[in-house]
DNA sequence: CTATGTGAATTTATTCACAGCA
DNA sequence: TGCTGTGAATAAATTCACATAG
């Protein structure tokens, strides 16, 4: 709505395009304070500004993959990340062939090496590798003083409280649909 | 844990597996019926079998794929569905340059063929396709009479109430990360 | 003795309904 | 008049605690 230069949205007007009730909307932003103008809308704007204040997305961050294949690839050639000011700013591979190419203008470096993200301050992580490697990796990446971990590997993974993990199951996410779907 | 041959297992196993909480695990189960032998735990064979035929995974499925981009290709030879018996049996574009080629032994269709769905019975599709183009392959999909959509493009999608859709927003979910990360 | 299954208690989330502001 | 913001009401999910079965 900001690229197509709209000045404000109503609770409901957002509704409708993330497919959410208009009175949750309202609650949720509530919780966090007044953005809003009874009677007009919410100043986008600013709204977007405020959002990404509260979700901390105020300022670039950059991350690193670790496991640069099929999957991971396609991670690091995806344009999707820049709206949030997100930038893939190394990548990792424990294969030797892979190891020195380059992929996305970015040298792909030994996984052995996952010390070196301390010094370039990159302490966000995506895990694209294998289910069994996934662990070690990210025991690997908590030493590096990674904070958070995007891990799409099809498991759980332990790490200290201080660290947070969100894992995308592809496979799972697929596998939930036909609960959902009509017998047949 | 039936691969490692492993005969029984108690909900505090899976929990630690897991990351969920015992009563949780045996709560939810319990909704569906009594599974397990108290003293023991569940018999993991059984189990499965059970939670299969809940989630309606009891026998194997085909599903099509639209749009076979970086994010598409990555996909399509993804080893991770064979465990829920899914198998990507279609795939479609619409770049004339990828019409015909093969992909993981599938041949690419045009995208405005979409209605074979129908013929090969498949209803269930994943959108891969850019943001601009989601809403309308979402149509032509309902009206292949797709039933449920696992959709990678970041937006939400409108569809009749009895067509289910699950959407993957990559970016969104990396984006969440620094909400529950230390200031720094 | 161990581990399930489940009522009851608690906590959290959603929905309603409307006062109040532009 | 239109839309926000929010207390109150309702609904749902989580956690506890323990009776019960192997």
């Amino acid at each position: 709505m900001l690229k197509e230069g709209q000045k404000s949205a109503s609770s409901h007007n957002l509704s409708g395009l993330l497919g959410i009730n208009a009175w949750q909307i309202r609650k949720d932003f509530s919780y966090f304070g007044a953005f809003g103008t009874p009677g007009v809308g919410y100043d986008i704007e600013k709204l977007v500004k405020q959002v990404k204040k509260i979700l901390k997305l105020n300022e670039p961050k950059k991350a690193a993959l670790i496991g640069v294949g099929n999957l991971g690839s396609a991670v690091m050639s995806y344009a999707g990340f820049g709206i949030y000011d997100f930038n893939i700013a190394a990548a990792f591979d424990i294969n030797p062939k892979k190891i020195g190419r380059k992929i996305s203008n970015i040298r792909i470096e030994d996984v052995s090496n996952l010390q070196v993200l301390k010094k370039q301050k990159i302490n966000i992580a995506i895990i694209a590798v294998p289910r069994e490697a996934a662990q070690q990796t990210a025991d690997a990446l908590v030493k590096a003083g990674v904070k958070g971990i995007l891990n799409f590997s099809p498991c759980h993974i332990k790490v200290p409280k201080k660290v947070k993990v969100i894992t995308i199951d592809i496979a799972m996410d697929l596998a939930r649909l036909p609960y959902y779907m009509p017998a047949g």
